[in-house]
DNA sequence: CTCTGTGAACATTTTCACAGCT
DNA sequence: AGCTGTGAAAATGTTCACAGAG
């Protein structure tokens, strides 16, 4: 988030920033903000602020974004579609290598310049580009055998959009994406505003 | 969660369960679920365990997944087509009425049975329809403009997919899904194990 | 005099552990 | 006997408030 705040006030044309500033780029609150980056050291001046590129390369470099990072994609769909069309990835840093899927009527497409692959080639395409970093991007039903098969070709992480709880063993990092449960968050700020209407927090 | 879990173990023919098992199912602590759940309730039985239908009407009676939301879309880019397109929305009570995009040569297409309007729309949109969730699937520059529309139309909860913070009015809720962000914390953990193998953790 | 970096205070969340219901 | 519901304890996260650097 700080390295995006930062990034949105580079391109502002931005050098120097307060943990005021930033903070409000970022959406918390300044104390908060100053006590994280002093984990990563005091890349701040007393008086001063923060130099922007300075602090935005500490952070790159801390979180591992300096080197771009080799991913694919599994299960093409509407939301397979999009993910690799997201600019954001490679702007950040990620580099999508490959898209499969598991149904052959898909492996005509090209996607995103890329053509859509047997999902039997994921080995390959792991241990050739030396991917570390899996999304899933299936129905429910096929995300723990997609899971279990990226593990056992050497993936160590995962990024799940499907709307499953993956078991995967020890030193494999998970993380899972629910759109729907954004929405239902959302929904059930709704229904309070409209039961109680009153004291309500805007996050 | 644990609704989504629920619905996973009726599917299963599972009728009762014990915290322990939901638990596990939701992928959190028995004790954790327990004292969630008890906020809601005394909707178990000692000794037994829950009724998962029982269970289940009660939660989506809380969190207001009872009846239908309507939800308006606007941004038909890729993220849009495949919010548009996800089943899951539905089938967890959220019903898209429009899909709006700013851009007048995508107002012919049809997508997931609706049509591609105006933005120019939203506000009849949004009264005709009694709106009060909108998603914005925007590029970033164009989200705030999005915001403030959809504010004054009399939308009070947003989901915003843009990376940007977005500043709304007291009373309006804002969730914020940002997908480079999660791909970045992955990265974070895999650049960890290279540098320094040892504890890590799954979650 | 301004603004960072940080110990201490405060707040929230998670887990433990067990009383008590069925 | 088995499992929920829940106080109390532990862990974690956030904010305050100020010493001290520039």
């Amino acid at each position: 988030m700080y390295l995006r705040a930062l990034i949105g006030l580079a391109e502002d044309g931005t050098t120097t920033c307060s943990s005021e500033e930033l903070a409000a780029t970022a959406g918390v609150n300044s104390a908060k903000l100053r006590k994280d980056l002093s984990y990563l050291g005091s890349y701040g001046t007393r008086g001063v602020g923060y130099d922007v590129e300075y602090l935005r390369y500490q952070i790159a470099r801390e979180i591992g974004v300096t080197h771009d990072w080799p991913v694919v994609i599994v299960g093409i769909g509407n939301l397979g579609h999009a993910l690799a069309n997201y600019s954001g990835f490679r702007s950040r840093g990620f580099r999508v290598v490959a898209l499969l899927d598991a149904d052959p009527t898909r492996h005509d497409e090209v996607v995103a310049g890329l053509d859509v692959r047997s999902f039997e080639d994921l080995e390959s395409i792991v241990s050739d580009n030396d991917v570390s970093i899996g999304v899933i991007a299936t129905p429910a039903v096929a995300a723990q055998a997609v899971a279990d098969r990226m593990v056992a070709a050497g993936i160590t992480s995962i990024l799940n959009f499907a709307p499953s709880v993956l078991a995967v063993p020890e030193g494999v990092g998970v993380r899972k994406v629910d759109l729907s449960i954004e929405l239902q968050i959302l929904a059930y700020h709704e229904q309070r505003k409209a039961v109680a209407p009153g004291s309500e927090d805007a996050s």
